[in-house]
DNA sequence: GAGCAAGTGGAGGACATATCTCCGTTTGCT
DNA sequence: AGCAAACGGAGATATGTCCTCCACTTGCTC
């Protein structure tokens, strides 16, 4: 960085808040994949503003996630605060799975290591011990089965956010009702909470289908 | 069709088995979207042969999956023989996934109507009545959890996919680890199985990462 | 309020990928 | 031998994405 770096012109400046909040959008809702073209359509700017901006795709995604790629981070924290143990852990794995389902491109950046490689490790460098003191407390309070491990916990939110994205479009909170059996399956004692969504009904189920697998394809 | 069909020309004959079976191979190892460009250099021959034998890409997916897409629809009817329910369905989920993993055309056909909508819907018909015997018998055995219903069964067998598509460069049975936890929240009684599969190492699920979600686009 | 650097828009160049066609050449069959 | 069938693969067509270029506009400074 330069030691001085003048501040953009006033329009300049606005213009570069309306950018990035077009592609807050555009990404949350689409994923990586959206081009600047589409940004720029978004912010009302032409393409060549976005790229005097951000010399290309990764410099914009980098400025956009400075910051929100450790919300996870947050929610973990949140969690280690709470007293129950096994609570925290339900909580830590709803509130960041439900996290992935409203930003899809936080969770590619998540379990993907193609951009913004080194911010990336970095925050799942600061998140893993505090997931795993969740995990550890939760095993030690006798809740979790031991034979969980960390890693488990990434595979977890991925297998969740698999369902999330088939189904968002026609029941929105299914997801929840397979993390449940889920969570059911890795605590002891056997107990069976009541699912907290409804399955799928048959037409939920072929609108869901119709759609398919990934939609990044446009 | 015409009445009268001539037999092709014994190399044209001969050529249609090679893009068949190159089909076969990559359509498995890379999922649907693979070009009939490759499809042709795999078989040795030129694209226009693929293009005169399958007017387009979708009559080739059509004349490939004849068969091949009730394949499930066996794993089923096997299961269904089975004395024990809950063994059953077990067997059901871990045959049927683990095809999905060996052929991943066949887990984009099935979990998408994107192609061959008739011939996928008619074996899905078919197959519904098949698994729901085996769902509902598990549950009058008192073995599976009563809340579960039959349009559960798909996202169960999507999750799992999900986790293969991710690990399975790395550590191809994982997914097995997750089925065990699954059918652990599936199950009455509480009884935990034992995990039949390793966490994966810190290293493997950096490599998992590396390689990113969704390999399709090439 | 003049002048100029900073900023702007968006057409379009460069490149990549996919599907499918066309036609001069080769090959099997009778 | 001769001809219809089959072949190969260059390339037409279409689509999509990234990014550049430059004639024009706008804010800032003196």
């Amino acid at each position: 960085m330069s030691l001085e770096t003048r501040p953009l012109r006033k329009d300049a400046e606005l213009n570069r808040q309306r950018i990035l909040a077009a592609a807050g959008e555009l990404f949350a809702e689409a994923g990586l994949h959206v081009t600047l073209d589409a940004v720029a359509e978004r912010a009302g700017v032409g393409v060549g503003t976005v790229y005097r901006r951000f010399p290309d795709k990764e410099a914009l995604i980098d400025a956009l996630f400075e910051d929100r790629i450790d919300a996870v981070g947050a929610i973990a924290e949140q969690a280690c605060a709470m007293d129950d143990a096994w609570a925290a852990l339900v909580f830590f794995f709803d509130r960041a799975i439900s996290l992935h389902g409203e930003d899809r491109a936080l969770k590619e950046l998540v379990f993907s290591t193609a951009h913004g490689q080194d911010r990336v490790a970095q925050a799942r460098g600061k998140l893993k011990p505090i997931v795993s003191r969740i995990v550890v407390r939760a095993q030690e309070a006798g809740e979790l089965r031991p034979d969980i491990d960390i890693t488990d916990v990434p595979l977890i939110q991925l297998m969740l956010t698999a369902v999330m994205e088939y189904t968002h479009d026609v029941s929105p909170d299914a997801w929840r009702r397979y993390l449940a059996v889920v969570l059911d399956g890795l605590r002891t004692g056997g107990a069976q909470t009541p699912l907290p969504a409804a399955a799928l009904t048959d037409e939920q189920l072929d609108g869901a289908m119709a759609r398919g697998l990934r939609p990044p394809r446009r």
